[in-house]
DNA sequence: GCTAAAGATCGTCACATTAA
DNA sequence: TTAATGTGACGATCTTTAGC
């Protein structure tokens, strides 16, 4: 069952990563993947997580793995040249297996060079403002970062439409607040967003005075949310439905599709914050990893400067004993 | 270049833990 | 108690590699 992995407490986890460390003073140089280490900071995350209870020992299958990855790596030098045998055959295929591992090689190097703050995965749009405003009855605008260059004032088939950005600064979740100075027309437009996602078209519902509309931009367009007054409507790709159906749905369904568009609209939220924090869970899995590789290095290091110290010792002992 | 195999990555689910 | 968050497991998909 999934009891047992649980075990492996993620917060023990950090506590370790995070508990503070002592400074061993070795003198060494060493590297690990080809990276040249920083001792001082290397015994100091090593320490951090020596501690490490349950999650250890699978960690240490990963570590150790590696290590054979790379031992395996170090004998595979080409084909072989001579031999056709069975038993050549079943060498190569043991040395491919072993080192096989490039793209884990290639994180770890991301991984050790990566000192900056985390880059936001949401690829910017170039901003789109004007262009598209100019057929009477559909507004084309542009959300995400690109509403920073957002006119003030748009015209629709139904008069002006105020536009206030609430806070461009903010990466994923934007507000705009429409104001509507002239009424849109009953039944009619839908106005026409584009976003990261493509256009996409927000329904007016037929017989609805409405003076205010807000949207809540997310980078997912199925999170995406327009309001009138207090009823939600989700944004959608304008390609799901045929220009001209009205989403919104009479007063009586209100409620009911309210309430749907609300659970969905949780969900994805929920999805997409569970998104987030896998990514985030997996990053810190591989830079705990990448603190244990360092403490073996490091380890391994301690280890040969003290059977050095040891055999020096000896052999001091056995001449004064001469 | 094509293909199969294996590893890596990602999104999601389920559940444990934590914070309010 | 409950909502929010963290993380292992799983399956789908992508990437990389070797062999042909």
């Amino acid at each position: 069952m999934k009891d047992e992995k649980m075990n492996n407490n993620s917060q023990e986890e950090e506590k370790d990563v995070e508990t503070p460390a002592t400074i061993v003073p070795v003198v060494m140089s060493t590297a690990v993947n080809g990276q040249p280490l920083q001792v001082q900071s290397v015994i100091h995350s090593a320490q951090s997580v020596i501690q490490a209870t349950p999650i250890q020992q699978a960690v240490q299958v990963q570590v150790s793995g590696v290590n054979v990855s790379e031992a395996g790596e170090e004998s595979s030098q080409g084909p072989t040249a001579g031999g056709d045998g069975e038993i050549e055959r079943k060498k190569r295929q043991e040395i491919r297996e072993l080192s096989r591992r490039p793209s884990y090689r290639r994180i770890l190097n991301e991984l050790s060079s990566d000192t900056g703050p985390t880059v936001s995965r949401i690829e910017e749009e170039p901003a789109n403002t004007t262009e598209d405003m100019e057929s009477p009855g559909t507004i084309t605008i542009a959300a995400g970062n690109a509403l920073q260059n957002f006119p003030t004032t748009i015209v629709s088939s139904g008069g002006t439409i105020q536009l206030a950005n609430s806070d461009s600064s903010v990466q994923g979740l934007q507000t705009l607040t429409m104001t509507n100075a002239g009424g849109i027309p009953a039944g009619a437009i839908v106005q026409s967003i584009q976003t990261q996602d493509g256009p996409q078209q927000i329904f007016v519902p037929a017989a609805t005075e409405t003076s205010h509309i807000s949207m809540d931009f997310f980078p997912y367009p199925s999170v995406n949310v327009a309001r009138l007054g207090d009823v939600q409507y989700q944004i959608r790709p304008a390609t799901t439905l045929p220009q001209g159906v009205v989403m919104a749905t009479p007063a009586s369904l209100h409620t009911q599709t309210q309430l749907a568009e609300e659970a969905s609209r949780k969900r994805e939220l929920r999805l997409m914050k569970n998104r987030e924090a896998a990514k985030e869970c997996r990053r810190k899995k591989k830079e705990y990893i990448k603190c244990l590789e360092n403490r073996v290095a490091v380890l391994e290091n301690q280890n040969k400067t003290l059977i050095e110290e040891l055999k020096s010792l000896k052999e001091l002992y056995c001449h004064k004993s001469d």
